[in-house]
DNA sequence: AATGTGACACAAT
DNA sequence: TATTGTGCCACAT
């Protein structure tokens, strides 16, 4: 019998699951899914799922639309080219400025707000 | 086992 | 308003 899941796996494939419905020309944070998720406080380990799910390209995930609470592109780096977060949102229609999302604020997405339809 | 390091967020200054 | 500090928690060493 394989091992049973770690609870890492576990919060990784959630994240991962919100990330993945992210609507197109929309964006959410690591807090907001880390809340969405039940584990405020838990944002650091949403960026760390981001940053490993480089390694899992099967997961098409739109990892780009995930930035901090103020709209930067603090993941960019982990993308290769580093430009090619900021190439795909604009591609998205977004307009991105000194690393940051112009008008965060109104393309932000709540990934809490489908828990709560659901 | 202990310590340092982050694709973070918020409070205090 | 802008910095700086603190909490956070999984992971690597």
């Amino acid at each position: 019998m394989p091992k049973k899941n770690t609870e890492r796996d576990n919060f990784y494939a959630d994240v991962y699951a919100i990330v993945r419905v992210i609507p197109l020309g929309r964006v959410t944070s690591y807090g907001a899914i880390a809340k969405a998720l039940n584990r405020p406080g838990a944002a650091r380990i949403v960026g760390y799922a981001m940053r490993a799910s480089i390694h899992r390209p099967e997961l098409q995930l739109p990892a780009h639309r995930v930035l901090n609470r103020k709209g930067v592109l603090t993941g960019k780096n982990s993308f290769s080219p580093p430009g090619e977060m900021q190439r795909r949102l604009e591609q998205e229609g977004h307009v991105v400025e000194n690393d940051a999302l112009k008008d965060f604020e109104a393309r932000f997405w709540n990934p809490g707000l489908e828990l709560e339809v659901r």
